[in-house]
DNA sequence: TCGATGCTTCGTCCCGCGGCGAACCATCAC
DNA sequence: GTGATGGTTCGCCGCGGGACGAAGCATCGA
């Protein structure tokens, strides 16, 4: 009579095709209405709210009520940090290469990871300020923002003393699933990204999660950050 | 026919009570024989074999054949990072939460685990023990004591060189279970604890288990670490 | 060569869970 | 009030997959 290890029933939880499909509809931290939820999976409302009630009940959505609707979201970063962290487990590579159309193409090169941005992007943006010397990754999976990097941020508006730290800091090491490294997550992650859309840098598509860099974006990355996106080379050669 | 997402896949992998036994048997990133593995899990080794198969071909675990034994680890850090960070995933405590009464509070903001500090206390201590560079977290779930933290913990008369290591080291991580977060633990952590409650900054309070920081700990507390405990922001604040 | 050991494959049983239709409950509009 | 809409609960069905016994395959020791 072995018990089960605890992170067996969020597994479970993750596993069922039809939840994993509402999780990843709200993986951009925002609110859904249940019914918006089934239909994103797929099934009927009577079987998402089953599902809808179990991750409530595992403490993976939190669920608010407004009238006759349920809005339900992640129930923290922490959730969305685990389903990264099980997207960048792939499977041994068997002979054929998964054919990657003009949609998964542009969410491998730039979208969100919850609250922040991801994508190829995302990590030569973060690759680029720990090689700047504006972050410096320590232990715990944190970023520790340096006096220059400060600066840097304050630049762009971003006033990173005045920026509320959750339990796990302001500047967290996220695993990105696509390009297997980290880029910057947490308040200031959050932040970043608002910030550069406010800029016209980069602007949200139409589809979910995608994001595009404008041409303004991009010099600015070259200029400021000598990053060019556009240019740079697939992380993973083969 | 909506597609499931590709974390489902390596969920549903961890999902499964024995396979989840087995994964934490191999927590320690040692590898092992398969039938060590199924008598781990309590399951005959013919379901094992068949776990460990899809386990492998998942890629969560990695496989060695040596003469007639298969030994299997895990496939990478990210695996152990997964499974960590779904295991700080908690169900919410429909029962308990009303009943967290005036010591469940207590119990939660500074307690000990063992023989060390816990609760909010222990991890920001311990938080900014790490920023402040005195302690490194290092593989193995240890601490490593930096030269500027060895001068550090001697101002409070503790001498790290004379500590007695166990077989896991001088400074472990401990997990905190409220507070989803390393703590200090190990034979220096238990020396801490010990010589915060002799300067008067801790006191052992009469209910099991709680400990309560008096005025001056409090001052001390910000001045030698920049941590103020009764200020910090509540950890389950979303 | 022969038996012992470690692991896998095959065949079978059966429980758990996801699915939907129908009915029920709550809120909003009028 | 009535009807409409969003969400949940109930009941039943079907299937996927996890369990083990038995048999098969490979390697080691003598």
């Amino acid at each position: 009579m072995p018990e089960s290890p605890g992170f067996a029933h969020a597994a479970w939880l993750m596993a069922d095709p039809a939840r994993a499909m509402m999780l990843m509809a709200l993986t951009d931290g925002r609110a859904r209405p249940a019914g918006e939820l089934a239909r994103a999976a797929g099934i009927t409302p009577q079987t998402a709210s089953v599902h809808l009630a179990r991750l409530h009940a595992g403490g993976l959505l939190a669920m608010e009520t407004q009238g006759r609707h349920r809005y339900y979201r992640m129930a923290g970063d922490h959730v969305a940090q685990a389903v990264e962290q099980l997207a960048a487990i792939r499977p041994l590579p068997q002979p054929a290469r998964t054919v990657v159309g003009r949609k998964g193409r542009l969410l491998r090169h730039c979208r969100t990871c919850y609250d922040h941005l991801a994508g190829r992007v995302g990590v030569l943006v973060t690759r680029a300020l720990v090689y700047q010397g504006f972050l410096v990754a320590v232990a715990d999976k944190r970023f520790e923002v340096s006096r220059s990097g400060a600066t840097w941020f304050s630049a762009l508006g971003i006033d990173v003393d005045t920026l509320r730290p959750t339990r796990r800091g302001i500047a967290r090491q996220c695993l990105d699933s696509t390009e297997r490294e980290h880029h910057l997550a947490g308040p200031l992650g959050r932040r970043l990204l608002e910030s550069l859309c406010d800029r016209g840098w980069l602007r949200r598509s139409r589809e979910p999660r995608v994001i595009q860099v404008t041409p303004a974006g991009r010099q600015a990355l070259k200029r400021y950050l000598g990053v060019d996106p556009e240019r740079a080379a697939s992380p993973h050669g083969q």
